[in-house]
RNA sequence: CGGGGCGUAGCUCAGCCUGGCAGAGCGCUUGCUUUGGGAGCAAGAAGUCGAGAGUUCGAAUCUCUCCGUCCCGACCA
């Protein structure tokens, strides 16, 4: 492609509403345009990276077995409702009303649609298993949309669905497509990993999502750099680390006069550090209290507590909901002698000693509280977040939090879907059993701005060559037609394309700063220029993005960069 | 939905406080010069100052309402 002929926007300031790098970069190097918030266009260069990581994702996914299908966006409300869905998703879910009003769903998701169609299509175990797939674009009324690609009201995914016969299989389907994602990413040149993970909403128990480690990332994921164990905050353990005194004193009631936080009664005169405090939370859940106590120093994980509680219907207790129940408001709350309640403590204070919690009577705490003996009803259970440094559950090293970003998430669905919609097959027997599903999801074009993300310098992107828009840039340095470079980049031009190199000739009447610049703004790994200066020493130059110039004699630069770019793109296949 | 910022040329922004001719840089067009790291000179095109209402002799500027957009929070299949 010649530079002249296509349309690179690249600006040399960055638009002001781009405050992430990686979003600032899409924009400068012309690979998308804002029509609205959360909504792109991609341009031509963007639109050839996309296809690249698409085409990588469609060889991967046809190498595990799986199926390509296309399902509508436009989807019926009714098998939302049948899911229960239409509901607990309504506030992420697009509508829109046809000219009779009508009411239709624009799909964030594929659950219903494939459980309607293998409901209709697959009757047989004989049929099983089966792994159905598309990429698609897909609405999400996001809350807040933001950073570009990463978290946009209309997105491109590449969703997977499999289809078996029991849990055996399924988690056989389940481990393949693990491994295809491993592969897809790292094809991709992107340092993403596996985590354990939270179910949330979909309702499954065994799921890791593929994350991308980078400070703008939107979730929390506790690593630990010695055996490799990392899982998303929501659902990290850590090693219990207790270091209780063994104070045997009686409970004791004592002032405290406003202290309504942790903080406060941990400053003088009380000078109560948060770890020896026993923090109380009241929730209800679906319309029945819970008391809830952690260490005075760490935060509940309400994906914990889905969990435990077995449903997402919870919420913080009002102040009239807690007085009504404790007979004190919020910052005097404690568990002490509570027996019409059920208490929940965090393992980490099992076996806590001389702690400090609230009386359940305003400006008063009680201290030497031992929890097997004030406490003797709380369960254990896990329900804190983990904080950074931490030991290891599995090795006992300590733990780091980083931000990263998600690009992809597998998921052991169980029936929940085939049930509901009625995905069931024939056994051996004849007997009617519900398909036991899986869903797999990458988010191709947050996946683009990923990349970015982890390939970038102070000059721009820098392109791993498996997703670039073209793998070399021609770069005569003058353009008059009859002149020695650009009768050079013309005959590179020819034989490199020959060759199936992906060329891109920069053939703009421009000086050389601004070509340079441009093209290491749009990341291309390889250059090639011609100049007079260097032809007039009988060399050309070929560099890669991240190297140093090599000067060739003319004659030999196809080959060499021939051999570069087959070398670039061997170390990702 | 709560809090905050912003909205003036394609992009980045000044002007607003203290009302009085619509501005700069980059980009774009034309010409000359220049030609190995975002050149120089000259000329030119380019605006519903987000929208509406109000105050005023007069509003980009003051007031009100609305919209858009970005950031923080809540949320995040």
């Amino acid at each position: 492609m010649r530079w002249t002929q296509t349309l690179i926007p690249t600006l040399r300031e960055s638009p002001s509403d781009a405050e992430i790098l990686s979003h600032q970069l899409l924009l400068r190097a012309g690979i998308i345009r804002k029509l609205a918030a959360g909504l792109y266009n991609f341009m031509p260069l963007g639109i050839r990276s996309l296809h690249k990581i698409q085409k990588i994702i469609r060889e991967e996914m046809d190498r595990s077995g799986a199926l390509e299908i296309l399902m509508p966006a436009l989807q019926p409300p009714e098998i939302w409702q049948a899911s229960g869905r239409y509901e607990a998703a309504a506030d992420t879910l697009f509508k829109v009303n046809d000219h009779s009003k009508r009411e239709w769903v624009l799909g964030p998701t594929h659950e219903e649609v494939v459980s309607t169609l293998a409901a209709g299509e697959i009757n047989s175990y004989r049929q099983l298993p089966i792994n159905l797939y598309q990429i698609q674009t897909k609405f999400r009324d996001e809350i807040r949309p933001r950073f570009g690609l990463m978290r946009a009201r209309e997105f491109i995914m590449k969703d997977a669905y499999s289809f078996d016969k029991d849990d055996v299989a399924s988690m056989s389907s389940y481990r393949k497509m693990y491994d295809t994602y491993v592969r897809i990413f790292r094809r991709c040149g992107l340092k993403a990993f596996p985590v354990e993970a939270d179910a949330g909403v979909m309702g499954g128990k065994h799921t890791h999502e593929f994350v991308v480690p980078a400070d703008t990332g939107e979730c929390e994921i506790a690593f630990c750099d010695s055996c490799g164990y990392a899982a998303n905050v929501e659902k990290a353990d850590s090693a219990l680390q207790k270091t209780y005194s063994q104070n045997e004193a009686s409970t004791e009631l004592f002032e405290t006069p406003g202290v309504k936080t942790i903080e406060s009664l941990s400053k003088p005169p009380y000078s109560i550090p948060a770890s020896q405090q026993i923090k109380t939370l009241v929730f209800i859940a679906e319309d029945k209290p819970v008391i809830l106590l952690l260490r005075g120093d760490y935060q509940l994980n309400e994906a914990k507590l889905a969990g435990l509680l077995g449903t997402v219907i919870f919420r913080p207790a009002t102040d009239e909901e807690v007085f009504n129940l404790l007979k004190a408001h919020v910052g005097s709350l404690g568990a002490v002698g509570i027996k019409q309640v059920p208490v929940y403590a965090d393992l980490l204070l099992e076996g806590a000693t001389d702690m400090v919690t609230g009386a359940n009577k305003d400006g008063f705490h009680i201290r030497h509280v031992n929890m097997s003996r004030d406490i003797p009803q709380a369960q254990f259970v896990s329900i804190r977040t983990v904080k950074n440094g931490e030991s290891c559950v599995k090795c006992g090293k300590p733990l780091s939090i980083r931000n990263a970003i998600e690009v992809g998430q597998v998921f052991k669905l169980g029936t929940k879907y085939s049930v509901a919609l009625g995905a069931c097959y024939s056994d051996e027997k004849g007997e009617q059993k519900p398909c036991v599903m899986g869903c797999y999801g990458i988010g191709v074009t947050r996946t683009l701005q990923a990349v970015i993300e982890q390939n970038f310098d102070k000059d721009g992107i820098s392109w791993p060559i498996s997703v670039a828009p073209y793998h070399i840039c021609v770069t005569p340095l003058n353009v008059a037609p009859e002149s020695e470079p650009m009768k050079w980049a013309e005959r590179y031009y020819a034989e490199l394309s020959s060759a199936g190199i992906e060329v891109l000739l920069d053939d703009r009447d421009e000086r050389p700063g601004v070509k340079f610049k441009d093209s290491e703004l749009i990341g291309i790994p390889i250059r090639l220029s011609i100049g007079e200066k260097s032809l007039a020493k009988g060399v050309v130059e070929l560099k890669r993005r991240n190297g140093e110039l090599v000067a060739l004699k003319p004659e030999d630069a196809v080959a060499e960069a021939i051999k570069w770019v087959q070398e670039e793109l061997n170390k990702l296949s």
